[in-house]
DNA sequence: ATAGTAAATGTAAGCGCTTACACATCATGC
DNA sequence: GCATGATGTGTAAGCGCTTACATTTACTAT
């Protein structure tokens, strides 16, 4: 059933027909309505295919996150899908992974399907060489593309995110303030946004405890899932001789592995033993106690995101980088 | 830059092009090379909406998900889309809610843009009366539909799930002979595998207790995220006189929520209450004492589903339904 | 050398739609 | 009654690709 069939049988051209489908006003309502019933009647459905030939769009945006099954990125990719499928857009997922070499092939792959933009949702795609940002600057040059969590000084490159500087940079100085100052920062990114965090936690304790000695840290090189490494990874910091009764986490799930860490040491939280995560997801009320934890207001970034990048769409102008802050969320594992 | 930019400077005419570019035989390997060559450096992509006019294909599958976020449903959506991009298949990702009238309209969205294939991904999309699935049966017409953890039989409807109601069946049994004999039954869906589910446990409570009274259960209906209010529909119970000392829940977040609850209580697990929880996500290791699971292969489920897939789409004959069985993985919250 | 065949290449007709432009129709004002 | 302009409709030219079929070229066997 294509338009040739609908037109001949509504007894008008197939441009008429075309205009009845495109909401075209120039149609008179005796002959839109014509068309409409011969298309109820037979069920008749525009081609995705010649639609985008002629009009060069389908209507279709591109979403890459490295792991659609982190908690954290996959509300995401759910809110981002939600709110660009209320705009009439169906979204085209791409998990890339985290290793960099497939994400420029994950982005071509993209742009041949020709989707109107491409959404980049975690800090790990932008790269601290220029060099290695090239496949972002090379799509930008086709279409918008928007950062979610990062932020690059590319043209057409736009941004959402919030500030993890200043939300680490409170945490640290909240959690330190409450008594418990020997702290680790325990982290497994240094992605765009893991440099900001780590950078607000080390200027916190720099300035609380008044010194330039470095502070604690620990990278986790370890799988996102697997919680008994993490565990194990800060028990091994433990053999050492390292001493902390504090752990601020990159993410929830590195927090939720703090805790049970304390537990097996059999401190008592949050008096002796304080913990304290990052992106507020579900994990920190699955946690026992319940994690406090950083919002970064995910919602409201990927709903700005989405009208950001429509508004460039349509031609506007728009901020070519927002910034939200975080909140504290208090819970049962900080005083 | 399009096919006759590149044939023009080539000096071939376009079919030799569209040869080269889709590795016919039947060019020579001179040509072949100096196509390649102008390819290269013009950097010439295909235009993929000329192509799916032409082969009526763009190599987009549909995946229907009622939640991205939902940690097993992100998951399945996770390995379900990493396969089919091995297979050259992108994925186009529609997430419609638990509503069932939103059902049919995403799926329609996902038929119009042409997809070769749709995933349903979870339970939720097919309903007991059979006008409800005819939105499944009506695509299924056009193209092959794969069911994820559910059954249908319609014509060109394929599924591939795991054995519910024995995996239930055997851990009821496992529970009740630990000696842990008032088990409740929490859940929250009435999906195709959730009845089969309770079906199982039903059967197992029957058979151990001997008797024909009714076995506990408790059909939880708040947010899929919201523990608290899950622990507040425990209590409710309790508070009105229902006593159990073991859970068995549809999914692990039931069961973590059953584990939050026995330690609001005070009880000790797994001694005096156990809890049995179903999908083995994350959520299991997160939980403390962390929980006994049933896992039910979703990386086998998503494997066989995207193979039969294929397989039908290559017009090879493929099994109309395969079941795989689950097991019980043993962890601190049963004996 | 030459007919006969196989391999390489070109020509042109779609695929189903949008839309600029041309044309027809109709109401208006004089 | 007729020029004027709006409004509705049709015609036809793309959009960039694939592919059946026609044509040319390159080999083989005689």
């Amino acid at each position: 059933m294509t338009i040739y069939d609908i037109s001949e049988k509504a007894g008008v051209s197939i441009a008429t027909v075309s205009r009845v489908l495109n909401g075209s006003q120039n149609v008179s309502d005796k002959t839109r309505k014509k068309v409409l019933d011969i298309i109820d009647r037979y069920g008749y459905t525009p081609n995705a295919f010649a639609r985008g030939l002629g009009l060069n769009t389908m209507r279709t945006m591109g979403i890459m996150c490295a792991d659609s099954s982190d908690p954290y990125l996959a509300k995401a990719v759910y809110y981002i899908e939600q709110k660009l499928r209320a705009s009439g857009y169906d979204s085209l997922l791409c998990c890339t992974g985290y290793a960099p070499e497939t994400k420029a092939a994950s982005m071509n792959l993209l742009l041949t399907k020709k989707v109107d933009g491409i959404i980049l949702a975690g800090s790990n795609f932008v790269h601290d060489k220029e060099s290695e940002n090239k496949y972002i600057a090379d799509a930008a040059a086709q279409i918008p593309v928007m950062l979610l969590n990062a932020d690059l000084d590319i043209p057409n490159v736009y941004s959402v995110l919030s500030d993890a500087f200043s939300s680490m940079y409170e945490a640290t100085v909240s959690v330190f303030q409450s008594g418990i100052k020997d702290i680790l920062y325990f982290y497994n990114s240094n992605s765009y946004s893991g440099k900001h965090k780590l950078a607000g936690f080390l200027a916190a304790m720099k300035e609380q405890t008044a010194s330039e000695a470095d502070a604690m840290t620990q990278f986790y090189h370890g799988s996102h899932e697997d919680v008994h490494a993490m565990v194990d990874c800060l028990k091994n910091l433990r053999d050492k001789g390292l001493v902390f009764h504090g752990v601020i986490a990159s993410d929830d799930m590195l927090a939720l592995a703090a805790v049970k860490y304390a537990r097996e040491m059999n401190y008592r939280i949050p008096e002796e033993f304080s913990v304290l995560g990052y992106n507020n997801s579900m994990l920190a009320l699955c946690c026992e106690p319940e994690l406090t934890s950083i919002d970064n207001k995910l919602e409201t970034l990927c709903q700005h995101l989405i009208t950001t990048l429509l508004g460039l769409l349509e031609g506007r102008e728009m901020p070519k980088k927002t910034v939200f802050s975080g909140e504290i969320i208090r819970r049962g594992t900080t005083r």
